[in-house]
RNA sequence: GGGCGGUUAGCUCAGCUGGUAGAGCGCCUGCCUUACACGCAGGUGGCCGCAGGUUCGAGUCCUGCACCGCCCACCA
């Protein structure tokens, strides 16, 4: 064994070794009838590991490894997401580069060139989480384009048409002119950009006047429909029911009266263009407005544009201007910086347009995924997420599930030649319902790639065949994701859970902590502020990695911080290394439970209490709190009290001091496993007489015979603590005398400290407490025990003040 | 504009139902001790963001303010 820990060969070795023994495969180590389930969220194929990830493969790590070594039947389920958008914008981008589009291609050789891109290079994130340690079953490994998740798709499409929840409209959508589709409000980033305001003069029909408004983008007034004002602005009472002419297009609007209008901003008076802007669309709807656009998907002016058709908006927009200007009619313009929404996946500017598309209700949907998180029947972990996904759910908008995109799972509609939709499962169905000899025609659309999602915790386990899987690993137990994921896959798995089945997916959300670049900034590609999660696993390893990752979770947000990481690598190498002093003593020497002196029962009934508040912290998700008890009970009471109290004896050879270090050793490791797994499978490899892998290993159960009577050793403590301060030894007896003369080599240890330091300390301390016990309020009203202490202290320091000869100040 | 979170040692962060401030790193001092120098022992270092309030007692509870961050949002 060497003496410093090196993780990377280590740490691989078992990966393979558990991964081949089957030991990660659900079931493993089982030897109760509960389940235990947690299905990770599915990265996309195009994806590679980021921090959020191995923070979360890590937190879900310990959950699945803890509960696996309690015998539960533990099944994490690895597979990955199609990710419509991001996957086709990624072999978009591979075809721009040989001079190809999409369309030059067609649709069916463009699916295939994305199936074969994702034999070759897709696919690589279960591998870093491999890397990371993570036990998930990767015999199980689905994919949202599997031939059964596909079958599940079209059910969960088909019960929803069957409610009469799907419907299709031509309602204002965010269109993406680079991908030409629709997406989600979800699927839009918002991006701050410096644009500007014109103040643009709309005359009165009658000659008498005109009234200005305000846009930053004069292309769109050829779509316009009316002016609006706030119905109280006395500024445009007169105004109200009048009629503007449209710049440009020469067109008579009216002008109308909305209390969407903000009177305070620009002039006070809105052009109202339905076709291209979400408000405009909703005033446009309650008054009844026509909804012209001038704008086509490809976000250049359409054939309504009359003679700027073909030109991009800032063509036309500086036409109108120049055809302003010549009229007198531009009043100002200013410069403005204003947020504006984004495709998140290709960042170029959204047009809103007016579309048909495919939506689905979400009232009905949402109504019993409420009940559910109100009567806590799905928790989240923050407590404060739980209001966010209340409130999200009762907020959500209609969801538009279709796309214009090829990859992704296309709708289950065929259309009659008359137009009608039918709906079935498979074409034969719908040819079925159609009648024979009717014509179909399929929609050319996919479904929103988070419709899929939503389906992860059971159409994994085979739903909707009657697989023995659901039965048994449906409903889960835990689900953890990131923040903003809530509304996207949390909410949706919820309500589909609930009306597929019947059930919650899983009673308890984790929503872990973002992890900012070290600067407090958002990690991220493009900022240049992302770190590859890789790097510090092949430099500290993956042991250090987790540790690290876990370490720092505790906020909402956390900076990224290489020192936690480094903590990790440190509290690996003490393992290892305290192993090793133990191991090199053990020669034939059989572990045994069998602590005689104070020490052993001590360090015994630590591990214990140690292992008592991990768990209490991994039972309600502070995976940072149980990082800290792990390395205070390894570094402190492991191996700089109860490692140093038995030296001697184990260079004795003493045969009950070796077994009982054995024992102990086996009880750390077993409590570090969840966290450290790699360290701690390779020192316990090398114990004596090990069969089974301690991945599969059984956890501690709590040991009532070790006694914690510690207050002797507490006192060694002291002693020691003072004699290194002052070189003062303080008068002991028995155990304590023992255990400080084999901890504290007095040839070694040169007092820095001296005896008038340690004596004003003490008389400060002594003070303190005085004073506290002579505040009547405290000894009145203070709960007994801490008065108690305070008593016991005072005692403490008095006797300490003796023993160092300065018992004159009591 | 809304929601959530943060502000504590030089840095990164803990501090549970109020009891008189902690950890890791850094720094200083002494140690190459038959597990570990990625180590051991000891130490330095804090008007706990600001201002009020409740209380015998406030980092902790209440009110207001100021910054910072994340998420969300249709102000043209």
């Amino acid at each position: 064994m060497e003496s410093l820990y090196q993780p990377a060969g280590v740490e691989q070795r078992w990966q393979r070794t558990w991964e081949e023994e089957g030991l990660y495969a659900a079931g493993a180590g089982r030897r109760r009838g509960e389940t235990y389930v947690i299905a990770v969220p599915p990265p996309n194929v195009t994806g590679e590991l980021h921090m959020g990830h191995a923070l979360n493969g890590a937190i879900q790590d310990v959950l699945i490894r803890w509960h696996r070594m309690q015998g539960f039947d533990t099944l994490w389920q690895p597979g990955y997401d199609h990710a419509g958008i991001a996957t086709q914008n990624v072999v978009e981008k591979q075809l721009a580069v040989e001079g190809l589009s999409r369309h030059e291609i067609g649709r069916e050789r463009f699916v295939e060139r994305t199936w074969e891109w994702l034999e070759q290079t897709g696919r690589t994130i279960l591998g870093q989480f491999r890397r990371l340690g993570a036990s998930l079953d990767y015999s199980r490994e689905r994919f949202t384009m599997d031939p059964e998740y596909v079958r599940a798709v079209m059910t969960f499409f088909v019960r929803l048409w069957e409610h009469g929840w799907i419907y299709r409209d031509n309602r204002i959508v965010n269109w993406c002119p680079f991908h030409q589709t629709a997406i989600s409000d979800l699927e839009v980033v918002h991006e701050e950009m410096d644009d500007t305001l014109y103040r643009v003069r709309y005359p009165f029909a009658d000659g008498d006047g005109a009234i200005a408004v305000a846009t930053v983008r004069p292309a769109t007034i050829l779509a316009d429909v009316a002016v609006a004002v706030h119905p109280e602005d006395e500024r445009y009472r007169e105004a109200i029911g009048r009629e503007v002419v449209v710049p440009y297009v020469e067109r008579h609007v009216p002008v109308i009266a909305d209390e969407r209008v903000d009177p305070s901003f620009g002039t006070g008076a809105l052009k109202i263009t339905p076709g291209h802007d979400p408000t405009d669309f909703e005033i446009g709807r309650a008054h009844g407005l026509p909804e012209p656009m001038a704008i086509g998907p490809d976000g250049r002016m359409n054939e309504n544009a009359g003679d700027l058709e073909g030109l991009s908006q800032d063509e036309a927009g500086e036409r109108v201007l120049a055809w302003l200007r010549e009229r007198d009619q531009l009043e100002a313009r200013e410069p403005y910086r204003h947020s504006v929404g984004t495709c998140e996946r290709c960042h170029s500017r959204i047009e809103p347009l007016i579309s048909l598309q495919w939506w689905c209700r979400m009232e009905g949907p949402a109504r019993p995924a409420i009940a559910a998180l109100r009567e806590r029947r799905v928790r989240y972990h923050p407590e404060s997420q739980h209001r966010f996904a209340i409130q999200s759910l009762e907020e959500a908008p209609d969801w538009c599930i279709s796309r214009q995109l090829w990859w992704g799972h296309q709708l289950p509609i065929w259309y009659t030649p008359d137009g009608e939709p039918v709906c079935a499962l498979t074409e034969a169905e719908a040819q079925a319902q159609a009648g024979a000899g009717v014509e179909l025609t399929r929609d050319p659309d996919v479904l929103d790639t988070w419709f899929s999602s939503a389906l992860w915790p059971f159409a994994t386990l085979g739903w909707p065949a009657d697989a023995p899987e659901v039965a048994r690993y449906y409903p889960g137990n835990v689900n953890s994701t990131a923040r903003e994921i809530i509304r996207l896959w949390e909410n949706r798995m919820i309500w589909s859970g609930l009306e597929l089945l019947g059930d919650v997916p899983f009673t308890d959300v984790i929503i872990h902590s973002t992890v900012l670049a070290p600067d407090g900034r958002r990690m991220s590609k493009s900022l240049g502020t992302g770190i590859d999660p890789m790097e510090p696993i092949e430099q500290h390893g993956a042991d250090a990695t987790r540790y690290g990752l876990l370490k720092i979770s505790s906020t909402q947000d956390v900076r990224f911080s290489i020192g936690a990481i480094e903590e990790g690598r440190k509290l690996a190498n003490k393992l290892w290394n305290v192993a090793r002093l133990i191991l090199q003593n053990a020669e034939r020497v059989t572990p045994a439970v069998s602590p005689r002196r104070l020490e052993e029962r001590w360090i015994l009934a630590r591990i214990d209490a140690a292992r008592g508040e991990a768990e209490e912290c991994w039972g309600r998700f502070d995976f940072a709190a149980a990082t800290s008890v792990l390395y205070h009970v390894t570094f402190d009471d492991f191996c700089d009290w109860y490692a140093e109290a038995i030296k001697p004896r184990l260079y004795d050879r003493d045969v009950d001091a070796v077994a009982t270090a054995l024992a102990a050793l086996e009880r750390l490791i077993t409590l570090l496993h969840p966290v450290l797994p790699h360290v701690t499978e390779e020192i316990w490899s090398h114990l004596p007489n090990r069969r089974d892998r301690l991945i599969v290993s059984p956890w501690l159960e709590p040991d009532d015979r070790f006694a914690a009577d510690s207050e002797a050793l507490v006192r060694a403590q002291e002693a020691a603590q003072i004699f290194r301060r002052s070189g003062v030894r303080v008068e002991l007896e028995g155990d304590e005398r023992r255990i400080f003369d084999a901890v504290v080599r007095p040839e070694r240890t040169k007092a820095n400290g001296n005896v008038e330091a340690e004596l004003e300390r003490l008389r400060g301390e002594v003070a303190r407490a005085r004073r506290m016990l002579d505040n009547e309020g405290f000894v009145a009203n203070a709960p007994a025990h801490v008065v108690e202490a305070e008593r016991e202290k005072l005692a403490r320091y008095l006797r300490e003040l003796e023993a160092l000869g300065g018992a004159d100040a009591a």
